[in-house]
DNA sequence: CCACTTTAGGAAACCGGTGTCATAAAGTGG
DNA sequence: CCACTTTATGACACCGGTTTCCTAAAGTGG
């Protein structure tokens, strides 16, 4: 009797080749598109693919070529709009593979963090990491990875590793153009809200802020820098530091929007109002961003762009490997920022 | 020469049955906790696991057992931190599993979007699919998963399906607990920004919101109906339309949040001071509604419980498969809602 | 026409688990 | 002590692909 006698399960490599009257390998030649077969067999086993709707079983495949169809996507991040982002932009460049996209949020303070993604990638077997900022600065996180012999590329916004493992955006500069638009805008006591200790892109932000202001020949004393962790209520509480200044700054400029929309709150508890006597720019132009009001200035980064370069470069590791990838980041001009008059 | 000459590839089933020297099949049946083991031999066994760091092959498993570990979370939610709550509440349902879980994200006005997912789900024959609103609402989508045969649960906002494949919240109510705190602050004039035709949740928080009115004897002319499409835009408009009525309303209730803070941007543009000159709710209570000002009151529904209790369904469906599960929202009472002075 | 290379396709083992069934060992009752 | 059940373990096929190696057929040169 026919194996076929039965149920409706998925039909397998041997049922294409029992029918079209090859041998699995051959099936699975025309699959993997292998340049040595006769156009004749091709088409004919093709055909009876197409007929009886045969779609080859990842799992097996993964088993017989010791590496899986799926990438991690692993991430800290307080900004879901940032991730969700990401996980479109990765998910444009996987759409017609046979990769799919496997997430795993983690919490940064966790003390187990990592021998939970050790037993994460260890049960998973990921084809590779993809590893979202802030955790993309956790060093011990990328020495998990290579011991364990899993691919990954980082974002970051400064060179953590080597340009293979590596997808980076230049906040350094960004900021500084944000500085720039302000001073043409007449401000010259400009405050800054830094982000957390630890985090390479608090630290790149806040060097580029002080570089600019450096080339402006502009001070920044003390008083105008006040430490926020990335959070909204930190921004509401740097906000007054800020305010409650001797000599208030014209505009601040926030190390992100959360904590700028903190800000805006600080100022208007205080009777502020922004733009007319505060200015004020926030950075990676999140929802947030556009939606409150006034319209915040801020600093887009093109994280749609960076995250199909991230899997790109997972997928691809041959193209492209040895340089960098580096994207360039914008000020987005809203209504949050005003002329200054002398 | 032994088998173990070579290099450093991670051990396999068969290596633990040659060093504790028994047959896989025994080893196997120690990973799966079968009950029929001598106390001695399981011990022995597992000594052996935990020595050479011995992790089972998920691939290997999925093609033996002939289903995966990987679910699926299928949305089109314009909102990222709902969609990033609820990855957040699977993930720590299958925290300690071997199950993972992959994301999906599509695109509802896509004229291939069904093709897209059958493609999707026939590559990666998924354990099971979680579908977000509103394309949970699609019985297309879920007729699909059927015919395909991949177990599902839909996230809705009322009866959309089998109690076996739906967790529910209840729109309906907490939008008149909504009305019902406004009309306790001395509101009568209400308005009402709706979400999109065609999206079970909009209809559903409509209703919610005629029924609470007709309760208190209110009444609701057309001037104070708006429309919307649940984005920010949308809101902007629908208040600026509500606002210009004739008769002003002196509180609004939006479909959702983010809409919300589109009226209230429409408010400012008109010098409308909120609360003072309008009160406003919203729903979702998304991180918008905290960080505009002035903090907004909303309805908040327990997306994380929510998502834990579908991914639970999903793996146990035996257990509480044939009770629905519905979630109970609850108001946030913020700034956006003042004392109507009459 | 024969030896020799090239090309297309197949047989069998393998990837690392699980299911089925057989069997050895241990426990029971008469 | 023997037949008879129960319990613990193993041998072997199987899941659905890929890899290795082999062979038959076809093409080449002398």
């Amino acid at each position: 009797m026919d194996k076929a006698d039965g149920h409706d399960r998925q039909p397998t490599i041997n049922d294409v080749a029992r029918i079209s009257g090859v041998s699995k390998k051959t099936v699975s030649r025309v699959i993997n598109r292998s340049p040595l077969l006769k156009q004749g067999t091709r088409e004919k086993v093709e055909k009876v693919i197409a007929e009886i709707g045969y779609v080859p079983n990842l799992q097996a495949r993964a088993l017989a070529l010791r590496r899986n169809f799926l990438i991690g996507l692993i991430h800290d991040n307080p900004n879901a709009q940032m991730v969700l982002n990401f996980q479109e932009g990765v998910l444009e460049t996987i759409k017609d593979t046979e990769f799919a996209l496997v997430v795993r949020p983690v919490d940064r303070h966790s003390p187990n963090m990592l021998a939970d993604i050790r037993k994460f990638l260890e049960q998973q077997r990921l084809f590779g990491l993809l590893i979202l900022p802030p955790i993309s600065e956790s060093d011990e996180l990328a020495d998990l990875c290579r011991e364990i012999g899993c691919e990954y590329v980082r974002m970051g916004s400064a060179s953590l590793d080597a340009p293979e493992h590596l997808v980076e955006s230049n906040d350094r500069e960004a900021v500084g153009q944000a500085i720039d638009h302000l001073v043409e805008e007449g401000h010259s006591r400009i405050g800054l809200i830094t982000g957390p200790d630890g985090f390479r892109s608090a630290a790149e932000r806040k060097a580029g802020f002080f570089e600019a202001m450096q080339r402006h020949g502009l001070e920044c004393p003390d008083e105008l820098v006040a430490n926020g962790d990335y959070r909204f209520e930190s921004g509401v509480l740097a906000g007054q530091k800020l305010l409650g200044a001797s000599k208030r700054p014209t505009a601040i400029f926030s190390s992100n929007d959360e904590m700028a929309a903190g800000a805006l709150q600080a100022a208007r508890r205080m009777n502020l109002i922004v733009p007319d006597d505060l200015s004020l720019v926030g950075f990676d132009d999140t929802a947030i961003a556009a939606h409150i009001w006034p319209p915040m200035t801020t600093v887009r980064w093109p994280i749609v762009a960076m995250a199909k370069a991230a899997a790109h470069k997972l997928i691809h590791p041959a193209e492209a490997s040895k340089q960098p990838s580096r994207f360039l980041s914008e000020v987005v001009s809203r209504s949050s920022v005003a002329k200054q008059r002398p």
